[in-house]
DNA sequence: TCGTTTTCTTGATCGATTCCAGATAACCTC
DNA sequence: GAGGTTATCTGGAATCGATCAAGAAAACGA
């Protein structure tokens, strides 16, 4: 199913800037909304800063897109929807890396005590320094 | 140890504002700054949001307080900081509720894969409807 | 008590995101 | 294809949480 057909599955209608979202956000890694913006921007012409917030939620709503927010950073985006992988932040540079779930599906859904609550996700965010940072540091 | 004295081994100077965001935070249930503020003002008169957000800053740099940022709420704090426990947040109200460690330490802070990364934390994040917020959805 | 240095105050500023009202364009129907 | 309905996009203002800056105040070692 391309992107348009998805689009249409979702209830969603078929744009041009919607189309270079999607590819955009598959294209990249972890964009954040301004990146986005401007990747679109290089693809389709002027598209402004709310047709892009407003599209990035309706996809997201649509589970076209997933929202990632790591701690002291914008929100970005990912393409990869459904499978329970979790991400890898350098506190660094910020960049994001996904990571699949460390064993299975077993220890992520599975809270010691629910306290009640209905839990219906688990999110694992890893901190630490990329190669790339690293290498820096120890440069300098 | 009492909150002056961790605060004179942290190095930081012992001022009421400081002492009435410790015990704001520990009565709290992972304040945001705004509440803290509030907290603070009620114990000592007025203190400024700067001052606020700077001995946040500084108590959570000097380990005496841990800062949470679940996505789409304000930062949190939280006094319970050196163990590896994690949260459980609400997707209605925002509540959080402390949670152990799903299994120990183990399966936290073992990616599967690295990527090269030098990892220092796992942070878990469950999410879902807290009981009150689901007997509002109920009675609706 | 004094001087140094941290901490606090007031007030401006920022980045990310959202709200609003009107114009535009996708898509269904004929 | 043409027209109407309604989702989507535009431009601009506004919000929120948080930070920066410069001077005043207060903590603490000597």
């Amino acid at each position: 199913m391309d992107d348009a057909a998805s689009l249409r599955a979702a209830g969603l209608r078929v744009t041009a800037a919607r189309l270079a979202i999607l590819d955009a956000v598959r294209q990249g890694n972890h964009l954040d909304a301004d990146r986005v913006a401007r990747a679109v921007r290089e693809r389709v012409g002027h598209v402004s800063t709310q047709a892009v917030y407003d599209s990035l939620h309706a996809l997201t709503a649509a589970g076209l897109l997933r929202r990632i927010e790591p701690a002291g950073s914008p929100a970005r985006y990912e393409t990869r929807v459904g499978d329970n992988h979790h991400h890898l932040v350098c506190r660094a540079c910020g960049e994001v890396t996904d990571i699949d779930c460390v064993v299975g599906e077993a220890p992520c859904l599975a809270p010691s005590q629910a306290h009640g609550y209905t839990v219906d996700e688990a999110e694992v965010v890893f901190w630490g320094i990329c190669p790339s940072c690293k290498a820096k540091e120890s440069e300098h």
